[in-house]
DNA sequence: AATTTTTCCGTTATCGTTAACGGAATTTTG
DNA sequence: CAAAATTCCGTTAACGATAACGGAAAAATT
């Protein structure tokens, strides 16, 4: 089986053209007659032209800069996680020419976010990878890119803009419904507990109110009778937490099982920890660093994580497909793994 | 900042030789004095050369041919999961002039083995992925495949030859352990059934021997009470399973969890769904599509899950860094993820 | 000292694609 | 019908690394 592969000039030939015809019909760049044009398209049919990459890449020197926006890490330990995702994707895509830049902003200051975005478009990037926070500037932002016609992919979470080349992130109310399973371990469930954040309590947009609903929903078709409690804790005062949960098991001694629906289950682990005892049921969300401890001591039972590395590595190489070898992904809405994570498989994740 | 790439020509001059003396060193074929080594040699250190792996390529015209020697899809479903993992790889690395040539064998059949390993020594391959059988003469095809300088990469498990490139598989106790937590839900059982293979009773080499021995220290440490019975079923004889099930639960209808350490726990399916009406709860291993389908139809709660075909693929992308780009892999021995699937977070898979 | 070897190094064609350049052929304009 | 403008296409020099080739210089052999 000869495999020689065709190359531009075999096409040529048999096109009776020159190569020269054959790559400006290739780009579509023009000055090309609709005959030849034909004669062309016919001759690559025949015999199955692909491209050599390297050739390509090494004569019109391509190179790509792909801008990261996403919350600083210092806004919180989740997105630290996707510092390691963007390592293996820059390593993996340098050699190829591609440049990778991160830009973060704070989370939780809009203005912060307005510069970072500036800072995106000035840099004149071939892609940016986005973790939308703030929904009206981040419509702002990627109506502006697409105008630049810069190609752009969401991670985590995405705002109603239809031009995103891809999007990869966890199916939120399904991960709740999920959740809702781990938690009940499929048996009925009297009382429980739901811990949340004091500043999502009236927040206009809790990224995790989907993942409650689900949540919800799988109490209300599996455990129908349950009676759902909820506390709102300060994550910025540990006092008022341990008071919090102190009140509330001292009203319901008989609680056993807790739920946290956004990444920070660490913040009550000090509280049970200190009340331990009682054989109780904890589930909460995403491997960060001191979840993942508290998961190997025993006071978490389940985590259930989404892995923001492979989010961003995997935006990053679609953005990097793109720009070098002009391919699409293969799917454009990219629902990711939800990993269940107990004390026992955690350390191969 | 201006990053110009530094090429030969850079290094060429400040040592004051020429590109091919440089290109000597960097290949190390001899051919070149002390002195001129070590100017070259400083010279790249100094500007921090990167080779251009396009220009490489392009011009060394290399190729790479890598051989995946695993049992055939025909000999049990679990194997034909890789089929997709060799697409996926040979998808990846084909643009790279990469070609990946599947041979498989009957995984009960000696003779088969060895003739296929015959014919992966004769296509005289730049890299083989292994997945093996048969100890004996899986060790006698790597000393070969070590003596004619051909890197190797051991996938689901492996033989005592130490000179492999890289090892994918899953950590079997552990697995095994994990097993014993998700069947028992962290109560302790009174009396459960394993369910196994006849062939497997006096097999010598049972592949899932060592996870049923994490399963077993599991139940010692967390379920100390606990009786365990076995029951040894026919794969290719549906009655003498059904037979076999119905005498157990005849004498034991306290049972209520049941466990399979291989992959087809689909086997038993059958039974299950005719006898349905009790709550059972029931743990398998891997994602075949008959597991998963009884998976989604709650017939089994839990399987864990080690993806084939995720090892194939890196198995592949290993020798292919190895063979087109000189490159190492990160780790020798990489243990993969066990995941955890049930019915709410299967199709995410 | 003349020769043969050996050591060492520079030159160069090549890989396949890209894109600039310029020229021929054709069409439009005056 | 000549001049000007288009349209269309072939030629060619890069891109950076590879490795074959041959030649100069040094060393070893007579």
């Amino acid at each position: 089986m000869k495999t020689e592969k065709t190359t531009l000039m075999d096409i040529a030939r048999r096109a009776g053209l020159s190569i020269g015809t054959v790559d400006r019909v290739l780009h579509n760049r023009g000055e090309v007659s609709r005959k030849s044009q034909e004669k062309v398209m016919q001759a690559i049919r025949d015999l199955g032209y692909e491209p050599n990459m390297h050739a390509s890449l090494l004569s019109s020197g391509r190179q790509a800069l792909i801008a990261v926006l996403i919350p600083s890490p210092a806004s919180g330990p989740f997105w630290s996680l996707s510092e390691e995702g963007i390592g293996r994707a820059a390593q993996a895509t340098a050699p190829l020419g591609v440049t990778i830049r991160k830009v973060d902003y704070d989370q939780t200051d809009l203005d912060d976010f307005r510069r970072a975005a500036r800072q995106v478009l000035d840099m004149a990037p071939s892609g940016v990878v986005v973790a939308p926070m703030f929904r009206h500037e981040t419509l702002g932002l990627v109506e502006e890119l697409h105008r630049r016609e810069i190609p752009f992919v969401f991670i985590d979470s995405k705002v109603e803009n239809d031009s995103y080349l891809a999007y990869f992130g966890m199916p939120m109310y399904e991960s709740g419904y999920l959740c809702g399973d781990l938690l009940t371990a499929g048996h009925a469930v009297g009382h429980l507990l739901i811990v949340r954040i004091l500043s999502d309590r009236h927040g206009q947009s809790d990224p995790t109110a989907s993942r409650r609903e689900g949540f919800m929903d799988y109490l209300a078709e599996h455990s129908p009778g349950c009676r759902v409690s909820q506390v709102f804790i300060d994550p910025d005062d540990p006092a008022q937490t341990r008071q919090v949960l102190d009140d509330f098991f001292k009203e319901n001694p008989e609680v056993r099982h807790i739920v946290m629906f956004n990444s920070r289950i660490y913040l009550i682990v000090p509280w049970l920890e200190s009340n331990a005892g009682t054989e109780r049921r904890v589930v909460g969300f995403d491997n960060l660093e001191a979840n993942v401890e508290a998961l190997t001591r025993g006071t978490v039972d389940i985590l259930i994580a989404q892995h923001p590395d492979e989010q961003v590595a995997l935006a990053v190489q679609a953005l990097s497909d793109r720009a070098m070898l002009d391919r699409e992904p293969a799917r454009k809405d990219n629902f990711m793994h939800m990993d269940i994570l107990t004390r026992y498989n955690v350390k191969y994740y």
